[in-house]
RNA sequence: CAGGGUGUGGCGAAGCUUGGUAUCGCGCACGGUUCGGGACCGUGAGACCAUGGGUUCGAAUCCCAUCACUCUGACCA
């Protein structure tokens, strides 16, 4: 491509709109607006990247030996009532009406419709196992899009559907997926750690999630300093290690605990720590009250609640349901007298002689011992903490923050029961197929290459996904011969299928120099002084000073870099 | 959903408290001087001040409503 004519722009300033540095930099270098929230155009030479990375996932699934397909992004919203869905997306699920009134929404993921197209073809044991995978555009009302390309409503998402006879056949499926993005990780240059997750709103058996290593994550990922326990946080385990207390039991007494609610002011009135608290907290479990049990330095994993329930949805509840089970206002809920269930973390049944709202409005309880309430159930209930030993090997515990990239599902039955997705084994006995899914987002992965592959002036793209490997700047747009030798230049290595740009736009060299460096080409070309003497310039983005090489060298030093390049991707 | 902020030429902002018909920087056009890390001087074009209503002789400015964008929290008792 050449700058002078074509729809080329920077932006010299920060973007206000914009809260992330990839964000910010993908904007200002021109390679994508946001249109509304959490919706971007793509523009020239974003679309290059997002093509780029495309393929590299394209080449790694059919060197699995999945086959591409396109699914509808519209879809009959039956189809997710079949499959219990409808309600578990609840408002994320972008909904509309045809002309006819009938009820359609657009396409968030697409087990449902994968184990359709399955169904049309899978009859007896001898059509499995396959895989299908599309690079198609999603839809999620997320609450609240942000961080450029990283939370958005609309994006496009490779996703991969395997079918298999069984577990074991599952198993070999899963590893190939895993393996094909293990590659593509490293074909996108990423750092990333690859953690066990919650299966949320896929259901299943197992889910994986390659997490690139990043401030910005939203996620938060706990890894084991002298093992390689890998999580999400949200099923961090944090199992029943808990010393007794041995403490002698003492009388229950009710306390009057005017103007304090929370556990410190609570804390600060008996004088005591928020250790020797029990937090009890009302949960809205599918709209039921759930009263849950911590100790009071803990806080309450709503993951392993709504797991342990199977609920769709899990949130504290309100004031007027808390003050309707527990006959306080919000600052006072015990466990002693409640109605509702209790949940109990391990933690709690070791404790001895500790503090309690009163379900009283100003009132605690002290001296609460197990014998004085019931507890439905006890389980490991509680976030894991900074201070807590490795749950697997009592090492030390690292959190980082982690950008979700891809996440890989073992879904087993779910959707072929629900969906109809059955074949005949050899002894004509009908059996459910065994699924997987498998996703990767391709603009999540743009952004996150950007948040970890930037400097104080721009971009440092990696070779492979860059929008163009080369970009040669010819300084003197008025000089015929240096024009001539650069145009040469730019012929025959875009003709050769190295794809480059040439800014031969007339304007001084510290903007182009700067344009490139905000645009992240990876090598450089300059056309300066030198090359009255027969040399150019060159530089990597990587590198901080360039060298003067010979003109008519260029094209091989850039074929020599791009082979080793490539060889080493392999 | 709850609470806060913002909306002014293409972009970024000032003006609003204390009403009097819009200012600055970037960008853009033209002329000139420049020309190796976002040049300088001069001239110029470009705005129904988010939308709708109200108060007023007069509204970007005050009042009401709506919409959009954005931040914080996703209510930790």
């Amino acid at each position: 491509m050449k700058l002078s004519n074509s729809y080329f722009f920077t932006i010299r300033e920060n973007i206000k709109d914009e809260d992330s540095v990839s964000g910010n930099l993908l904007t200002r270098g021109g390679f994508v607006r946001k249109n509304s929230a959490g919706v971007y155009m793509f523009l020239p030479l974003g679309l290059k990247v997002l093509n780029n990375i495309q393929n590299i996932v394209r080449d790694e699934m059919n060197k699995a030996g999945a086959q591409e397909v396109l699914m509808p992004a519209l879809i009959p919203e039956e189809t997710y009532v079949a499959s219990g869905r409808r309600a578990g997306f609840g408002s994320s699920m972008f909904s509309l009406k045809d002309r006819n009134g009938k009820p359609f929404v657009l396409g968030p993921t697409h087990e449902e419709l994968f184990a359709i197209a399955g169904a049309q073809g899978i009859h007896s044991y001898k059509d499995l196992p396959f895989n299908l995978y599309q690079l198609q555009t999603k839809f999620r009302d997320e609450p609240r899009p942000r961080f450029g390309l990283l939370r958005v409503r609309e994006f496009i998402m490779h996703d991969a559907y395997s079918f298999d006879k069984d577990l074991e056949g599952l198993d070999v499926s899963y590893k190939k997926m895993y393996d094909a993005y293990v590659n593509c990780m490293k074909r996108f240059e990423l750092d990333y750690v690859i953690v066990t997750a919650d299966t949320g709103v896929m259901g299943g058996l197992l889910s994986q999630e390659f997490q690139a290593l990043s401030e910005t994550g939203e996620d938060t990922i706990v890894t084991c300093d002298s093992c390689d326990l890998s999580t999400n946080l949200e099923v961090a385990e944090c199992p029943d290690h808990y010393e007794d207390d041995l403490s002698e039991y003492l009388p229950m007494e009710k306390v009057a605990t005017p103007n304090a609610k929370t556990i410190e002011e609570v804390a600060a009135f008996f004088g005591k720590k928020p250790t020797d608290f029990v937090k009890t907290l009302i949960y809205k479990v599918d709209g039921k009250p759930v009263a849950c049990l911590v100790r009071g330095n803990r806080d309450v994993n709503e993951t392993k609640l709504r797991k342990y329930f199977g609920a769709n949805e899990v949130e504290l509840a309100d004031a007027a349901m808390v003050e309707e089970t527990t006959h306080a206002r919000v600052g006072f809920a015990g466990p002693v007298g409640l109605s509702i269930p209790v949940m109990a973390d391990y933690e709690v049944t070791h404790m001895r002689n500790f503090i309690v709202g009163a379900n009283e409005n100003d009132m605690h309880l002290k001296n609460v011992n197990l014998k004085d309430f019931r507890i439905d159930h006890v389980m490991d209930l509680r976030l894991i903490q900074d201070e807590d030993r490795c749950p697997v090997c009592g090492g030390k515990i690292v959190f980082r923050k982690g950008i979700e990239v891809a996440n890989p599902f073992k879904l087993g039955d779910k959707y072929s029961k629900a969906m109809n997705l059955y074949y005949s084994d050899a002894n004509n006995e009908k059996k459910p197929v065994i699924m997987g899914s498998y996703g990767l987002g391709i603009g999540r992965t743009m952004a996150a290459i950007v948040e970890q592959k930037h400097d104080d002036w721009g971009i440092l793209w990696p070779i492979s996904v860059a929008p163009y490997k080369v970009a040669i700047v010819p300084l003197d747009t008025k000089n015929e011969e240096m024009m001539n030798a650069a145009n040469e230049l730019y012929d025959r290595l875009n003709a050769s299928g190295i794809d480059t740009l040439m800014d031969d736009r007339d304007e001084r060299p510290g903007v182009k120099f700067k344009d490139m460096d905000l645009i992240g080409i990876p090598m450089r070309v300059t056309f300066g002084k030198a090359f009255k003497d027969g040399k150019v310039e060159f530089k990597l983005r990587t590198d901080a000073k360039a060298e003067l090489i010979d003109a008519n060298e260029a094209e091989e030093k850039i074929r020599n870099i791009l082979s080793d390049y490539f060889a080493k991707q392999r």
